[in-house]
DNA sequence: ATATGATAGTTGTCTATACATTTGTTGTAT
DNA sequence: ATACAACAAATGTATAGACAACTATCATAT
């Protein structure tokens, strides 16, 4: 019955969940959530190039999420802009703010300082073998 | 920027809900959550022995999620039954029922299979590895 | 016996996830 | 030029998660 597969699997979700209910409670003082927190990021990492929705979806975490209203929370609280594709108005345009740029920057240090206290029970090693084993996992 | 803590906590996050998507499909045919699933199996666990809502809370995955709900949503399910208990009347004792326990019976052997197959790219010992560095990083 | 605090559960609100359906836009075949 | 399929996003609904506030019950201290 308490195989190791239901082990690992039962382990995985946990992990994971200690993993997102901790990064919430330190995202909290910023007024944000993880999902929102990346999609800030992911929007960071295109360098002032503009992203449509459906690649922007396909970045996150929660891939079946609402992509629409979320980007909606992040536009009303003016971090990113959105404007419909000239060339193809079936698409939005979404690039981050400079006030988006901002309050990452001011998250940025102490964020990598919590994700390295979150995981400091692990050695350099360890990690590097987690992650090898996680991505193993995903492999179609 | 991208060291290697921070890989490590995004990919736990990815693995998680990887896992969490995965067995949820699963569950549908069964017009089951992950929830309550585990749910369900905790108080087959129980064997017989009733639990209240606090203990049943430290046993779950999510635990800052409403547990009074979920449980009415199975109670509704007729898959488990809850009464007020008289030593204690504050105190609300939970216990599945042959219909719980029969819906249980009928997933188990189908979703050991599924579970191997989520982690099917992990050797046993690999599994091994992970379930040592997963609880590793949960130890207070 | 009464007041107080602790315990156990419930309810309300906001946010988010999953997923189906719908709307608007574009490309293409006839 | 029109019809139709494909694409991109928006909307609706049910379920859950996070967390605060509330109610009911019990233990205890005076």
């Amino acid at each position: 019955m308490e195989n190791i597969h239901n082990k690992a699997v039962i382990n995985l979700m946990l992990t994971g969940n200690y993993v997102v209910e901790h990064l919430n409670s330190f995202l909290k003082v910023y007024d944000l959530t993880v999902q929102q927190y990346n999609i800030l990021r992911i929007l960071r990492g295109q360098d002032g190039l503009p992203i449509n929705l459906y690649e922007l979806q396909d970045h996150m975490i929660h891939k079946m999420s609402n992509t629409t209203r979320l980007v909606d929370k992040l536009r009303t609280k003016e971090l990113l802009e959105r404007k419909v594709c000239e060339t193809n108005r079936r698409k939005i345009e979404i690039s981050i703010t400079d006030k988006g740029l901002g309050l990452l920057a001011g998250i940025d240090q102490s964020l990598i300082n919590y994700e390295k206290s979150l995981v400091h029970k692990l050695s350099q090693e360890e990690l590097i073998k987690l992650l090898e084993l996680l991505k193993k996992i995903e492999i179609k």
